[in-house]
DNA sequence: ATTTAACCGAGACGGTACGTCGCGTCTTCAA
DNA sequence: TTGAAGACGCGACGTACCGTCTCGGTTAAAT
């Protein structure tokens, strides 16, 4: 007798883990690399070893891998994290400097457009953006505020992180760096 | 012999003034049939009844031709005024709302996020981009308010108007519609 | 105890006719509606409704498949039966004549073409091949003929039917069609 | 003023002489090391250091840039002439004879056999199949013997160099060599 | 009765080649 | 010198099959 809710496995060989974990790891790899409309489907499958019908098989196209490498965390791993030491202002202005710090660095510039670009044209990566720039965080972080009475209750929350990262995002197509009372004046400008 | 103070004109055929208006024509035509990556050279040579050489010389990239379309005002042709009606408050409501609008409207939506690749690629569109969905006006308006008093004199204008832009892309990027009272909330949040 | 000359018949399952059946049948059908080169292990797997694997383990090449499917009959089901009323030059002759119809046949060109084809690049299939064509009946005709002392009693009887079979596919190959006294002058060199 | 009959020339680069002439080139080579079967169009294209698309710009087919490989000399140079001694019979049995030992000649065997797979599937190189045998020297040859009396005035020419061309054929598709003899037998039967 | 080897369906996998699209450059001809 | 036409080398696209390899399930001889 099978488990109740067990899934029959229709017959075949299974997906080969493997081969997706690889796809994934070279798509990032290739992303950081050479930006989101350098990155060839071709690229990622010889980079990974791997067949290009495999990546065909599984994803519609090259920005859905992204999107999944996004939600595995291999790309941008470990960045962006919000503080908490208990002064939500200073907290923010943290991040945001770190992020502005990334976001104007001409290094990082050509990735963090990449992902705007991937964005714009792959919806799952466009509802995970301001996620992979630490807005989920953000979020939680200013809730808390709320809820421990550290700001006004009747705080828009959801608006606060939409003006914050939507500021860093347009910032950076228009190609405008942070000054350094920047963070400083946003914070203070939505956090009254 | 030349006119005193005339450019000095170099021999041969001068630059065909059809032509170019051809090609921005074709170009904001495509760009708004098949959206920015589906927008080819050689697709707009052959719209345009141009030889792809055309293009090429008098621009760097279909970027750098979007941008010109752009400037031309092919491309969003008179939309998102702000109005003046000397309450700030409803004058940038009632911009935002129009905006939220026409990127909500699933037919404008994949237009919207063009532009915003575009922008991410080049910098002549995204040094432009808040221009075309209206950011220089609003900058314009949110001054007269500070100037004549109507609201607080410190108020941090750029940072406003980055932050109202950009929360319109940044969701525009994740798909999500503006509420009734997204529009309000957003206004008050950024003008006290 | 097995049977004495009983194969030993290891154990598991025994290979299964119906599949054998099957994958012979729909090659026959391919071939005859795609031709050999349109012909691919895949489809006739999925007309046979068969595994891929099935047909691997049995046969090595598409070319094997379909010379055993020659074998079987299963291809050209009899055809270019060679008469025997007594007078060889006019049973060759109608011999000729029923093939050249046959050949000449816009949609049977492609068939025979498509023999060749397979013959040229499968041994199986070229050693039958002018039997498929009814070269041995031919061979078995000429030689009753040379044995009841209708003919010349050291007609080089091989040479002749290389002669006739081979007259037919070059002429194929050319796209030539026969002309009506095309079977009786063959004959009449072939046969003094 | 143009040469009466001077095709227009329209405008645009015209045709590369030296692109054709080197796709020719690497399609024969790779023939002939390959065979027609293992001959892609990619590595033509490889090989003569040239763009996929510049092949299928002209040809529809590889079979085609076979065939016109085969018209310009480029397989088969200066193979089969037929002698012409003053004695027929003596002449079509060396053609014969030098024609078996080559495709006897395990080396030569898979090369022939592709030809006639090339045939059987393009008609430009089936219309060519007997002429790149030496069929048309072998025609113009009979056609003197007749002329000059030395053979029947009624021999049916285009009959016996069908035959012999397609004993070739259909023996180097059974694999059957030639024994010492067999050229004479052909040509005694042939030319009485 | 159990084990075990072989079969069979399904189908994922690493590959090769396909034929097409668009790139950016170059060449030809007409204006 | 510009501009239309279009050939060229190049790179990538997404698809079709190749032949091999699991996988889960079945069948039948050997234990």
């Amino acid at each position: 007798m099978t488990e109740a809710g067990a899934v029959p496995r229709r017959r075949g060989a299974a997906r080969s883990e493997t081969a997706r974990r690889a796809i994934l790891k070279a798509a990032s790899s290739l992303f950081a690399t050479r930006g989101y409309d350098h990155l060839t489907i071709e690229g990622i499958a010889a980079e990974a070893g791997v067949a290009k019908q495999t990546i065909y098989r599984w994803w519609p196209s090259k920005g859905s891998v992204v999107a999944e490498a996004l939600l595995e965390g291999e790309l941008l791993p470990g960045h962006f994290e919000v503080p908490a030491t208990g002064d939500v202002r200073a907290d923010l202005t943290a991040w945001l400097e770190d992020l502005s710090r990334f976001v104007d660095d001409p290094g990082n510039a050509p990735f963090i457009r990449s992902l705007v670009t991937a964005a714009a044209e792959n919806a799952d990566i466009g509802a995970r953006l301001d996620e992979a720039l630490g807005g989920s965080e953000l979020t939680t972080r200013v809730e808390d505020a709320v809820a421990s009475g550290e700001i006004w209750a009747r705080t828009p929350v959801q608006e606060v992180v939409d003006a914050l990262v939507g500021a860093v995002v347009t910032r950076a197509l228009r190609r405008v760096p942070a000054t350094p009372d920047t963070a400083e004046r946003f914070v203070h400008l939505l956090l009254r």
